[in-house]
DNA sequence: TTGATCGTTCGACAACTGTCGTATAACATC
DNA sequence: GATGTTATACGACAGTTGTCGAACGATCAA
């Protein structure tokens, strides 16, 4: 089968993609580690991050691997899997599921300044040059 | 104070996208509305649309105006507004907020067809054009 | 061996969401 | 007025998410 397992199209919470967030740079590591990566920002008792970790787990965003008492997790999805679920997900919802009319609600709704505009067309130029 | 109130960013659940969906269509319009118009391709018994969309009334969703014993629900939200926050909540979760770099993951890690991709271009273009 | 520590496990609880059923109130009709 | 049809009002329940606290097991250093 090719590269396109349609896996799941996990969607992750708000709690779970700052979790994951940790997670993809400090892989594996355990459950305080994240708390304390995050300790600057989120007051999370270390029970709270846990028990969301766990639950991460059972649904199959981590896998766990245990030494001695230490539990140690990693990411299963990658970041990139999760920017495209949450991607696909808005998409679907609010756009019909195509990107170009995201695209154009974009354009002519928010606003975008001359800058902005730039940088998408040389987004675009650069593209479509690397495609022919 | 200007236009731009940030009017809370309002989240849709699933559920909300869909019973909105007929609202912006409809409105004003009753619970029985919505759910005949939902009826191939939803089963949803009355009294989840109602109650959902009573719940939708008290997070100033809808607005309710009763007739008699006929509850007339519209919208609060513009299905813009809705599209926006459904972008903007998936920009600060998965791209850091900003659309550069959630247009340049697109570019380079879905898939575009070369029409797509000129689709986009003649968006840009065109919008740069008239912002000039 | 005895604490002090650190990590784990487990159970709890309140919101919010999806999902109904049922008991009622209003109304149109015969 | 009796009756059927509608729409409403309400309460319920399970599953998910955010959030912990408390009890308990393992480690390490004095």
């Amino acid at each position: 089968m090719g590269k396109k397992q349609k896996q799941k199209l996990s969607s992750l919470t708000d709690m779970e993609w700052v979790i994951m967030g940790v997670v993809w740079e400090e892989e594996p590591c355990t459950a305080g580690t994240v708390q304390e990566a995050l300790a600057d920002q989120q007051a999370w008792a270390y029970s709270t991050i846990k028990t969301t970790m766990d639950r991460m787990v059972a649904k199959g965003l981590l896998t766990r691997r245990t030494i001695r008492n230490l539990n140690l997790f990693s990411a299963v999805i990658s970041r990139d899997d999760a920017k495209r679920g949450e991607l696909r997900r808005m998409l679907s919802r609010a756009f019909n599921g195509a990107l170009t009319p995201m695209i154009e609600f974009i354009v002519d709704e928010e606003e975008l300044s001359k800058d902005e505009l730039q940088q998408l067309r040389d987004i675009v130029n650069r593209a479509d040059r690397s495609k022919k």
